[in-house]
DNA sequence: ACCCGTGTTCGCTG
DNA sequence: TCAGCGAACACGGG
């Protein structure tokens, strides 16, 4: 579920249904095996209730929760993995299939954080000191909250012989991107993703900029308005090239391909990515 | 059964 | 020293 735009998704969706209340309760089904992974405190559910959600902030793919519990604030850093979703619901309705963590609201609301694969995280931040987060220190700009400059870009990837597409996906250069729009991005700036990062030049440079911001504009501006639009997988296919391998081209024509860079799929089209 | 997957971390290698 | 690579994590869907 996680890439920049679903994350972000997740942000308002917390934000929608739980900013300023309360939570009553916090509960971790464990149903068979469905626990939390090694390294993920059970400290966390204690913690959490009781609680009152201040603050819901994004950083890259990164969600922070500021929360004001009864011995002062408390971060929650949630990541979401390869299948964590955040989901809103009425308390007396039956909790997500895949709920690690159940919490419920002030109000007859409840959130469930669902993740079937469990390569989510889940961290409690004392303090909400998320400064003293290394991981989070760590991260590059977020396109959205810090733009994404042309000049900067170039000489970011400047600093890396890895394909440029592979370079993207490195969180420590750029925050948010993942394999989805990694390879979109790259089709909107009619780039080649197999050239190497530091031979982009300065107009390729420009382009992908420009490719970045569009191809996440694009994904946010579907969450726009009063209704919260989520892409499912499993439903239409709304991008340009991801997982459209042998179908046409929109631009050109030419058939889409499909390689493996770094243990990804990328989707691109030889006929105009240069 | 087999392959694939919107992510990240860890350990090895040259 | 370190960039880069591949395995591993765990489960569901086609």
């Amino acid at each position: 579920v996680p890439e920049l735009p679903e994350v972000e998704y997740a942000a308002r969706t917390l934000r929608r249904a739980a900013l300023g209340r309360r939570i009553v309760a916090a509960a971790a089904p464990s149903a068979g095996r469905r626990l939390f992974r090694p390294g993920t405190p059970a400290a966390v559910v204690r913690a959490l209730a009781g609680a009152r959600l201040a603050a819901v902030e994004r950083r890259g793919k990164h969600l922070l929760l500021t929360l004001e519990a009864r011995r002062g604030p408390l971060g929650l850093l949630s990541h979401l993995g390869m299948t964590g979703r955040w989901l809103a619901r009425d308390a007396a309705a039956p909790a997500a299939p895949h709920a690690r963590l159940t919490l419920r609201l002030q109000g007859g609301r409840a959130l469930d954080y669902d993740d079937p694969r469990l390569f989510g995280r889940l961290r409690l931040v004392p303090g909400a000191r998320f400064d003293a987060v290394p991981e989070l220190a760590a991260l590059g700009p977020d396109p959205l909250h810090d733009g994404v400059e042309a000049a900067w870009l170039e000489a970011a990837l400047g600093r890396t012989r890895r394909p440029v597409k592979v370079a993207l996906l490195d969180q420590r250069l750029l925050a948010g991107l993942g394999n989805i729009h990694a390879a979109e991005a790259c089709w909107r700036a009619r780039l080649d993703p197999r050239r190497r990062a530091d031979r982009l030049g300065p107009a390729r440079a420009r382009a992908l900029a420009a490719a970045i911001r569009a191809s996440l504009r694009h994904a946010l501006a579907a969450m726009e308005g009063p209704e919260l639009v989520y892409v499912e997988a499993g439903g239409p296919n709304p991008f340009r090239v991801y997982a459209r391998e042998g179908e046409r081209c929109p631009r050109c024509r030419a058939a889409i391909r499909r390689t493996v860079q770094a243990q990804r799929s990328t989707f691109w089209c030889p006929g105009c990515q240069r």
